[in-house]
RNA sequence: GGGGGUGUAGCUCAGUUUGGUUAGAGCGCCGGCCUGUCACGCCGGAGGCCGCGAGUUCGAGUCUCGUCACUCCCGCCA
């Protein structure tokens, strides 16, 4: 008989009942009824009941073991009595009557318990995370995340993409986060980064010839965290392909995240294609350029309405006249809310930084009510009705602003209405694309042209448009993939012509010199045969997240850091020793401590 | 770097609004009882720098100030 396991604690059936088993795993719960004991063996597979009677010459053993200790039991394999079966337990119909009995290590009393209760805090979940690991969510969760990414593999390989590795030390790159850097110790003051994404590679290896990439591809950013984003360190899946247009990698992509979601939950997914909206489009009827397509309220330009005559609402009007818009949220059946609820409202708005939330209610005659409705004649309010879609029994919220604050505040009114009445359509994943992005924008503080999203995208019309036009005017092949809000990934059709990333660097003030010196890799690569190419990112953490409807990244990490960066349990980072830091040439130049009163 | 929340038993939390005897509960732990439980049950017990430090007060878990830790958000993340 093997030394620890005949089969898994998943395993047995009524088929194995007579047969000697042996089984291994960690003490999951004991039930102690003085001269009868149970207990639940767990592993990976499952929980299998293991019973011993008080006359059993191992009762006592088995009676001093505590929760989450390992042990290895040997016995048969017994019919449970129709009424003591559980059908909880997949091994329910059967139990194992101890002969043998070894502990393979016994457990200490615990810091948390893995059965049952709630879970602890999180720096105590991160810092026993092998404890914390043995709960029954996290186990689903980490099985969720392997069978996710194994799926992935699959769905991209079938599809003709090939896996490749990329360095993990490499030059440190101008553009971008902060990169985590490596001392190197025999170039003395010289430093790898590890990569923010294997961005520069992924084009190398289309300008090497190879035609579908694709990586499973850790990155490096040291930036802080959020909930839905690690500190350090994350997972893309990061793809790219030769002589493709957007609408090829769109066809690319569409079909593996569609079938991923379908795969691994019971919601519904979005149907490829899915939407495509335009970035200007996105922000005026939405207010962000990730649009929560869960939420039915549409944002509409109001300002024509603010302006008609007879409209003595001077506050916009007053507004409108140096470049302000007024957008506007519908409230559809909220004009017979209490007072109390526009209140709120507008108490938010100011905490937001708005001056307020004016609003209109329609009273079921289509009558327009509320502090601002006598400003605002009854053709306009007509107008207002007629262009934002609502009607008797609805309200309208107004936000007045240049056009940027506009747009950002009236989606944060939306998301906030879809919330307060819960509009947000349910069970349900909404993917789409936000499409057309500006090459560059204009810095208010410096008034300088500046990349706006990422400086290797090609722009639209090519360097004819890009000598001709107003940079601002100008689109890029970029595009962003949304879920339920979410932004899983940016991704762009490159510019693989060094003539004209020169000419758009140069736009955003780069001079010839200055590229050559920072992108010389891919510029010199660029000019001995680089293919049209381009690609995306997605991030696998998100993915996973929104498949297991956990609201934190580290709810589907393995050993994830807390939001100060540090391992908990490895105790990282941490100090090194005098001669390790001799060998990299480094000197600690460390902060004055605060100073103890 | 900034703002919010939280911090009380090994763990999850009540108690803080309105300062006032000995700071409670559930789970866990230790001891006892229990032959069909599966969140076993019953009885008993141990366990507290109320994050830390100052201050106000006759008296501070409770009020004030500072500080630390965790977390959420803003900045940041091409």
């Amino acid at each position: 008989m093997h030394p620890y396991r005949t089969h898994t604690c998943g395993e047995l059936r009524r088929d194995h009942i007579g047969q000697n088993v042996r089984l291994s795993g960690w003490v999951h719960r004991k039930r102690d009824h003085g001269n009868l004991l149970f207990i639940d063996l767990r592993d990976q597979y499952g929980i299998t009941q293991c019973v011993i009677e008080t006359d059993s010459p191992k009762f006592h053993e088995v009676e001093e073991i505590r929760p989450e200790s390992v042990v290895t039991v040997t016995g048969e394999t017994v019919a449970r009595s129709d009424d003591t079966v559980n059908l909880k337990l997949s091994t329910g119909q059967v139990e194992v009557t101890i002969k043998s009995f070894t502990v393979e290590s016994m457990a200490e009393t615990l810091p948390m318990q893995v059965a049952g209760g709630q879970p602890p805090g999180e720096d105590i979940r991160l810092r026993y995370r092998f404890l914390d690991l043995r709960r029954e969510q996290m186990q689903k969760n980490i099985k969720l995340r392997g069978a996710i990414i194994t799926s992935i593999r699959k769905r991209m390989t079938d599809q003709g993409f090939m896996e490749f590795q990329t360095p993990i030390l490499t030059s440190s790159s101008p553009e971008g986060a902060r990169d985590y850097l490596v001392p190197s110790r025999l170039h003395p003051g010289q430093f790898y980064a590890l990569p923010q994404a294997p961005q520069q590679f992924k084009q190398l290896i289309m300008v090497s010839g190879f035609d579908r990439y694709f990586q499973i591809a850790p990155c490096f950013r040291d930036e802080d965290a959020r909930a839905d984003r690690s500190p350090g360190e994350f997972y893309q899946l990061d793809m790219e392909m030769a002589f493709v247009t957007q609408e090829d990698v769109f066809g690319a992509i569409e079909p593996v995240l569609h079938g991923v979601f379908e795969e691994f939950t019971e919601w519904k997914v979005t149907s490829p294609p899915f939407p495509r909206i335009p970035f200007r489009e996105a922000m005026l009827r939405y207010g962000t350029d990730k649009p929560d397509l869960r939420n039915p309220l549409i944002i509409t330009d109001l300002t024509e309405c603010f302006t008609m005559e007879g409209v003595t609402f001077n506050a916009f009007r007053k507004a409108i006249t140096s470049g302000a818009v007024v957008r506007a949220i519908p409230g559809p059946a909220t004009a017979k809310r209490p007072r109390s609820f526009f209140d709120k409202l507008n108490d938010w708005a100011r905490d937001e930084g708005a001056p307020g939330l004016g609003y209109i209610t329609f009273d079921e005659a289509g009558i327009g009510k509320g502090p601002i409705a006598k400003y605002i004649p009854e053709a306009a309010q007509n107008r207002i009705k007629e262009l934002a879609g609502v009607g008797s029994g609805d309200s309208i919220f107004f936000v007045c602003d240049q056009p940027n604050n506009a747009s950002v505040f009236s989606g944060l009114v939306r998301t906030r209405l879809g919330a307060e009445l819960d509009l947000l359509e349910k069970n349900s994943y909404r993917l789409c694309w936000t499409v057309d992005f500006p090459m560059y924008e204009r810095n208010e503080e410096t008034g300088r042209i500046e990349f706006s999203h990422n400086p290797f995208s090609m722009p639209q019309g090519g360097l004819q448009k890009l000598e001709t036009s107003d940079p601002t005017d100008l689109l890029a092949y970029q595009y962003d993939i949304i879920c339920n809000g979410v932004e899983l990934s940016s991704g762009a059709i490159r510019n693989h012509r060094a003539d004209v990333m020169l000419k758009a660097f140069s736009i955003a003030g780069y001079s010839a010199d200055t590229v050559e010196e920072k992108f010389g890799g891919m510029l010199r690569a660029f000019r001995f045969g680089a293919p049209p190419h381009g690609g995306l990112a997605p991030g696998i953490d998100r993915i996973v997240m929104l498949i297991a409807n956990e609201p934190n990244i580290r709810e589907i990490t393995l050993f994830p850091m807390n939001q100060q960066a540090q391992d908990l349990m490895m105790e990282a980072p941490n100090t090194v020793g005098a001669q390790q830091l001799k060998d990299l040439h480094l000197r600690l130049a460390l902060p004055p401590k605060p100073k103890e009163s």
